[in-house]
RNA sequence: GCGGGAGUGCCGGAGCGGUCAAACGGGCAGGACUUAAGAUCCUGUGGCUUAGUGCCUGCGAAGGUUCGAAUCCUUCCUCCCGCACCA
């Protein structure tokens, strides 16, 4: 027999894919739809696990939806830009682009491999100069519009990275890629994105989004919107606004805190209290503390007034309140609120409870009463309940012009500066004169100079060649911005690109991108939740609001893939040692086999372990389908079966339409076992390669070939099925005789058990049924070891000495054994 | 603390109001083939009982809704993930 040659039938349909160049697409022929997976970080190490399984789930989303009749773009590209490249260039002495550039070429070999229907001639990767030219062009736009801003402040630096970070990567209070490292707090002129300015918008369309809701909350919480008001208070003679969302305590506040990251902060600490503050400033580590830590302060010295009772009341410094949120000052009221009840505590401030519970007193507060209840001690608002108490206070200090009502969003704007090299180069320079200008459009783009001396800090603000320059405007000295841009920026708009990646003279044809977008299908990761996703949905907002593109979101349906683990069960990793290469896989049982079993050990978009009995037992039942195909006996098909095969159609459609691609191998594999062992005719052996190719591509295209096809299957119509066809009379008929099977093997026991011997069984049947039992007596014959007679139970030459044949009811005959 | 998800057999996992001792896969046990091994195929895989029956146990735990629950509700426990002093 002939084996299944995996290796040479893959490489061959590899080939001949590329050669016929049958997946690359063109506009405005029918309906679209795009399939993407978020652009990996080529890293050296090339794909891993992770890739593989999800580039699989997006290829067999594009294969299904191209047999489906869509015209379907499938590209990919490179995250290439980032830190991890330029680390390791350094580490092993090479350029970063060269370092870059081989690991490209290692994962394009290596996803061939895999046998994605990927449109080749749409690659892109983001430190190509025709790809970054255009990451400064939105830069300059942003400016123009003044949404790219410059300003000094308190930001989150790794020293490992030796660069600032956005809020976004740091994750409990350390740098995202350095989970040892802790975040320190530098004060730099940094550029920003006013992604808060889309705040709201970005907040309303989540709820159109089909994402998983997890990803939905996620963004919800990141935007985190709050309601509330702005209350000024008197502060040695000047206004400061303090956000809060309990006017109704304003009478139990006791003592104020503004953030030790204040900029304003020395405006009010008084000279004899400098010592303190300064002391306790130097205790402070990161920006946003990250990690819930005793909350700390020192008095400032100044007092604020009290806008109802223009009683004095303390100003702190403390730790807890953050510089960036409201006004970075807040009222303490320790009888209403956690917080600020711990800090009244370790600092003996007073305690004034203002809220009431609705049926009880409390004497000693033990804790903060947060809830909501009846105004006390409040003077003309005692006796009011929260809510109305908030609105009525709203009004009399809004009388008086001392609050507003507001809204807050814990949303940042977005710290785009990275101090490093492998980057796109922020398009501005300074002049002495005409202080901060934009580069002008005609000279993008501000190329990335190769010859740069890496080393400690950034390696662009060392070369002077770089740095030195002319100013546009004036034609004076002047120099170069030498920060680069975080590489989410170049992730966040790289799907509009693949509709017009060659495009020199424009960001993009904004027909092309109006044809192919949005992004029907996004496959990634769940870490990107509130980076990525969020950074792609401001940027293209943007856009939009530029003219570019129509729609207001880029992702209309994301679909996030489980985690694949070690056979342990624990996170693939090179110090457990438990990591699986796919390339290892492909190699021993080829990429269809991978392909196959990756998606039918698990629902997607749950987290699963390795298992490498799976693997095999996918790769063997690959094997059953070739050499079944390879004998195969056309002829006719049973009506039985064809009503399996129209209902597996119907079945696996939907299965994969919903991404159960798990249901769906099931549903293959059962209807395999239906058709193996009979003759089938051509049309419906054709359909099961159909179904099954999305999942083994290459596989399918071997088999299609050698039914006589000259075409691809690749291309051909997906099966239609007829309901009429689909008749439940054979899964009841399968039914009935599993049941007989049952009895039959519980009278076996039994005679097995009393150790009574017996080599006939009778059957008694009603009329209409005799030839179902008939047919079947065989092969159950065959399953109980005996023959098996079937009368009919109305039968008068029946063989029949202890009279069962009166048993025989619809479905159930009678028995007799002996 | 808040938010999201999950807890089913020896294991991975289906099922998400009735036909479920539980799809499909793996493991294990028994059998067939074979000189033997491998491969392949078949059968079994909660307990008791029984000429084809019936009962019990069972879907993290305890309650509840319902004629009926793994499936809905409540509380609790455990695990995973995300956010975390946002005033």
């Amino acid at each position: 027999m002939k084996k299944y040659q995996f290796k040479a039938i893959e490489e061959k349909w590899q080939k001949k894919w590329e050669k016929s160049k049958i997946f690359e697409v063109k506009e405005y022929k029918g309906k679209k739809f795009y399939c993407l997976e978020m652009y990996p970080y080529p890293s050296s190490s090339g794909l891993h696990m992770g890739h593989a399984f999800n580039y699989t789930i997006g290829d067999i989303y594009a294969r299904f939806k191209r047999m489906n009749g869509f015209n379907v773009l499938y590209p990919v590209g490179y995250d290439s830009f980032g830190l991890p490249a330029e680390n390791a260039a350094i580490k092993t002495k090479t350029h970063p682009e060269k370092f870059t550039n081989s690991a490209i070429k290692n994962f394009i070999t290596q996803q061939k491999k895999l046998g994605f229907s990927y449109d080749w001639s749409r690659l892109l990767w983001s430190h190509d100069p025709n790809y970054y030219k255009w990451n400064q062009w939105i830069f300059l736009k942003m400016f123009e519009k003044g949404l790219a801003y410059r300003k000094k402040s308190a930001v989150n630096f790794c020293s490992k990275c030796e660069t600032v970070l956005a809020n976004e990567q740091v994750h409990n209070g350390k740098c995202w890629r350095h989970q040892d490292t802790d975040v320190e707090i530098k004060y730099l002129e940094q550029w920003f994105l006013k992604i808060t300015e889309y705040a709201e918008e970005l907040l309303k369309e989540i709820e159109k989004l089909n994402w998983p809701e997890k990803i939905k909350t996620m963004q919800r919480n990141w935007i985190g919107k709050s309601d509330g008001y702005e209350i000024i208070f008197e502060i040695n003679g000047e206004k400061w606004p303090v956000f809060t969302t309990r006017p109704d305590t304003i009478f139990g506040v006791t003592f104020m805190v503004i953030s030790a990251q204040h900029p304003k902060l020395f405006d009010i600490v008084s000279e004899k209290n400098k010592k303190d503050v300064e002391k306790f400033l130097k205790k402070i580590k990161s920006v946003s503390q990250k990690t819930q830590i005793e909350k700390e302060g020192a008095f400032t010295g100044s007092y604020a007034l009290h806008p109802f009772t223009k009683e004095k009341i303390p100003i702190w410094v403390g730790n807890f309140v953050l510089a960036d949120y409201g006004s970075g000052i807040v009222m303490g009221v320790p009888a209403h609120d956690e917080r600020d009840f711990e800090f009244a505590k370790k600092y003996n401030l007073p305690i004034k409870q203002v809220v009431k519970p609705i049926d009880k007193e409390i004497k000693n507060l033990n804790e903060a009463y947060t809830s909501s209840g009846i105004l006390i001690n409040s003077k003309e608002f005692s006796g009011l309940y929260t809510e109305e108490a908030k609105e009525h206070i709203f009004i009399a200090l809004n009388e008086k012009g001392l609050a507003r009502k507001k809204t807050l969003y814990k949303l940042k704007d977005w710290l785009i500066s990275r101090q490093r090299y492998w980057g796109t180069p922020i398009p501005i320079i300074y002049c002495n004169k005409c202080g901060i200008v934009p580069v002008p459009e005609k000279d993008l783009p501000v190329l990335l100079p190769k010859k740069v001396i890496f080393g400690k800090g950034n390696p662009l603000s060392t070369n002077k060649k770089f740095v030195n320059t002319k100013c546009p405007k004036c034609n004076g000295k002047a120099r170069r911005e030498t920060d680069t841009m975080d590489t989410f920026f170049d992730s966040s708009w790289y799907y509009l690109r693949f509709c017009d990646n060659k495009n020199k003279n424009e960001i993009f044809d904004k027909k092309k991108v109006e044809y192919w977008m949005p992004v029907d299908f996004y496959v990634g990761g769940a870490e990107h939740a509130t980076m990525h996703l969020i950074y792609s949905r401001f940027i293209l907002k943007f856009l939009r609001d530029l003219g570019l593109v129509k729609f207001n979101e880029p992702f209309t349906r994301l679909f996030n893939q489980g985690m694949i683990h070690g056979e342990d069960g624990y996170v693939m990793s090179k110090s457990r040692g438990n990591v699986v290469d796919p390339l290892d896989i492909v190699k021993k049982y080829g990429s269809d086999s991978l392909r196959f079993f990756l998606v039918s050990m698990a629902s997607p978009d749950k987290d699963t372990s390795w298992n490498s009995l799976g693997i095999e037992s996918s790769h063997k039942f690959l094997s059953n389908v070739f050499y079944f195909f390879l004998n195969i006996k056309l002829g006719k098909t049973k009506e039985k079966t064809e009503s399996k095969i129209n209902k597996t159609i119907k079945e696996v459609t939907e299965n994969i339409e919903n991404l159960n691609y798990n249901i769906a191998i099931i549903k293959l594999r059962s209807l395999f076992e239906e058709i193996t062992n009979q003759e089938i005719s051509k049309e419906d052996a054709e359909t099961f390669l159909k179904l099954l190719h999305p999942f083994c591509p290459h596989l399918t295209e071997e088999l299609w070939e050698r039914l006589g096809n000259k075409n691809f299957i690749s291309l051909e119509k997906w099966p239609k099925y007829d309901e009429n066809k689909i008749n439940k009379k054979f899964e009841e008929e399968d039914k009935i005789i599993e049941n007989l099977y049952e009895d039959l093997k519980n009278i076996i026991n039994i005679f097995k058990k009393t150790n009574k011997k017996f080599s006939k069984v009778y059957l008694y049947t009603i009329p209409s049924e005799l030839n179902l039992f008939k047919e079947n007596s065989k092969l159950l014959g065959k399953k109980i070891n005996s023959e098996i007679i079937v009368f009919s139970a109305s039968d008068p030459k029946k063989y029949d000495p202890e009279n069962k044949s009166k048993k025989a009811r619809p479905g159930k005959p009678g028995i007799y054994v002996e």
